[in-house]
DNA sequence: AATATATTCAATAGAATTATTGAACAAAGT
DNA sequence: ACTTTGTTCAATAATTCTATTGAATATATT
């Protein structure tokens, strides 16, 4: 870190980003965050953890650079420093996913059929969105959705999706989403929604890949 | 790592190969392995650390799906597990100069007045060279040369530079490259060539990622 | 001014990571 | 078989990281 050598100081600074990036608990902070801004107790209840970790570990975050607070009222909003963050998150993703045999057996072990869901990517979404044959889907809780959401999607959370099946169609191709390639909530709803009898598949990626890829990205006017 | 949240695994497995990035040893080692494969050796000599904490470092890379370790008579070769381990570190590198102030403190200090070399980009580069404007020179050692470089580059070891000034064009830019965006070698090159009089710009990038930018690489023949 | 809420700080014990040392191992040459 | 060379292993002490706890701080509300 304080040798006289330019070269290891550089890579010094390269490993302490990628140090914070090297527990679970942040990653998954990130991602949350990847979703836009949040205090730190809503971070702490999403993630499942405590006030005082969640805190320390945004602080750690915040200390490599990766997110920017900001005090709001007596609450402390984070952010991402930088939509290149989840390029970052997507290339640790890439890696890992091809190289650490691991993922394929959690992939197997909980997500039943992973591959038989055959996820669209954003391309194939567009092209069949374009043409109006496919409702789009955001599973995600209404609050997220209203900070932002692809194009003409609907919004019914996963908690509410068994109540509101009648909102969706049965005779046309859905495509549901949520907060990135590993939520659990498009998975969920895939799973759900094909056992009421619907054509449905997932979004292979989330809201953040989307809007990294410089695609269209609505808003509800009555954000604050 | 062994809870029953498939996110949270899955969020560990991720973890885990960023703690694999979290040394600066370990980041040198992965640049150089971008360079092509090598020995525990040559890797420590580079590294300038001890072998056996060299070799320490790679098998950690190793079991992070990282690197792959191929045994070569009495010597034992790694290399990158995935051209994707570029892009990773790469973003990795955007990230940290855009979000850490450190960075800036470092060069300043040690690459003296990095802008007003004004680095020329993958793109310019290309435009330059279809016109025949441009001298390509690589100021890597010959072996790395050898198993990899830019189409008509010239390769001049950085010390052999001040020796074999004479097969260099006066009347002629030059290009000048090396390992990657922070390898020093290209730095040094372009001020000792500027102390004698040439026309010459640093490379942005290193080979690595002119090879992942998908853009055409030349080899020695003899190349074993 | 007093109270409530949200966050951070400080202290702690247990766990993990680091570089170094010297021994152990495997392949090649003599 | 023996030696040499290149690599890995095992043990170690110093350092760093982690989650938890309860106290301290800052902002808004009454």
């Amino acid at each position: 870190m304080s040798t006289d050598n330019p070269k290891k100081s550089l890579f010094a600074q390269f490993a302490l980003v990628a140090k914070a990036l090297s527990h679970g608990n942040r990653l998954e902070l990130l991602e949350f965050l990847a979703q836009g801004e949040r205090n730190v107790e809503s971070l702490a209840r999403l993630t499942d953890i405590s006030v005082a970790n969640a805190s320390q570990h945004l602080q750690r975050l915040q200390r490599a650079g990766l997110v920017i607070a900001r005090r709001d009222g007596h609450s402390v909003c984070y952010r991402l420093a930088d939509e290149k963050v989840v390029t970052l998150l997507g290339a640790l993703r890439v890696v890992t996913e091809n190289n650490v045999a691991e993922v394929d057996r959690i992939i197997a072990g909980y997500f039943t059929s992973k591959d038989s869901f055959e996820p669209i990517s954003h391309d194939q979404l567009l092209n069949r969105s374009r043409e109006g044959l496919v409702t789009v889907l955001d599973v995600r809780p209404k609050e997220e959705f209203d900070a932002g959401h692809l194009p003409d999607a609907v919004n019914i959370p996963l908690k509410e999706l068994e109540n509101r099946l009648n909102e969706l169609p049965k005779d046309q191709e859905i495509v549901a989403y949520c907060r990135g390639s590993y939520c659990v909530l498009a998975f969920e709803a895939v799973e759900k929604l094909r056992n009421h009898g619907f054509d449905v598949r997932r979004l292979e990626e989330g809201l953040p890949e989307w809007k990294l890829a410089g695609l269209p990205v609505e808003r509800e006017r009555k954000n604050i």
